[in-house]
DNA sequence: TTTGTAAATAGTAACTATTCCTATTTAATT
DNA sequence: AATTAAATAGGAATAGTTACTATTTACAAA
């Protein structure tokens, strides 16, 4: 692939934030810097950076989010405030179960959990 | 809140299927029975429906989708065909440890677990 | 270093899902 | 039957995203 400033514009946006932000808000932080960049060139970045892993993809109810942190991970979502806080908590379901029960084969998994933050309690 | 014929005709269309289908399924699904149903109508009753606890909505990646079962009950998603299949798995995780680690207080979950159903294994 | 090229972009149009608006219809009460 | 407020149909408006196209740019070869 050949390199693009303002992919990586992009990119260094979306990785130096834990706030999961949305298309435009990375489209109007990426403006800062490059100021006729085009919403179209970062919805295509940004899919293009979700191909490639370099970022992922949050669908937060019905908004897209992106996520610098490509590990796999889980959420914590202020019912109050919406904001979203990154987790290490590990998935545990008994996978035999689904597998025999549901004639499912599980891959991966995404998990919210919905609840009150520190400051909405 | 008054009788509408049109509400009830779109709480049984959603509470008579298992594949929580979207608001456009919803509304061609209505149209065979009042011809000239409108899809303000759909939309609007279909928030009010999820309101007063008769159906739910399911925020599927960038779909949204409804469904006739209330119980709270988490989702596998195949990913090759897209199927929602209902289960009664139990979300087990240490409430306690989220509380103290992340100061956060949980109220409900939200899971998909994806993989591959039968059809596609 | 120039030149050729295909990939990427900017700017804009188009599209899709959903919500909003308003004149008319309807459920329910008197 | 008459009244009234809620609900509807039909269409306009909006928001988020994707598609299109002429221009620009990265990069390789001369």
């Amino acid at each position: 692939m050949r390199y693009s400033h303002q992919r990586e514009v992009i990119r260094e946006i979306i990785c130096s934030t834990k706030s999961h932000p949305t298309a435009d808000w990375v489209y109007l932080e990426a403006k800062k810097k490059i100021d006729n960049i085009s919403l179209g060139t970062v919805y295509r970045n940004l899919k293009t950076l979700e191909e490639i892993g370099s970022i992922q993809i949050i669908y937060d109810e019905n908004l897209i989010r992106y996520d610098g942190n490509t590990e796999e991970h889980h959420h914590l979502k202020c019912s109050e405030c919406g904001i979203l806080i990154d987790t290490n908590i590990k998935s545990n379901f008994d996978e035999k179960d689904i597998v025999s029960k549901y004639n499912f084969k599980p891959e991966k998994t995404k998990f919210f959990i919905i609840g009150k933050c520190n400051k909405h309690k």
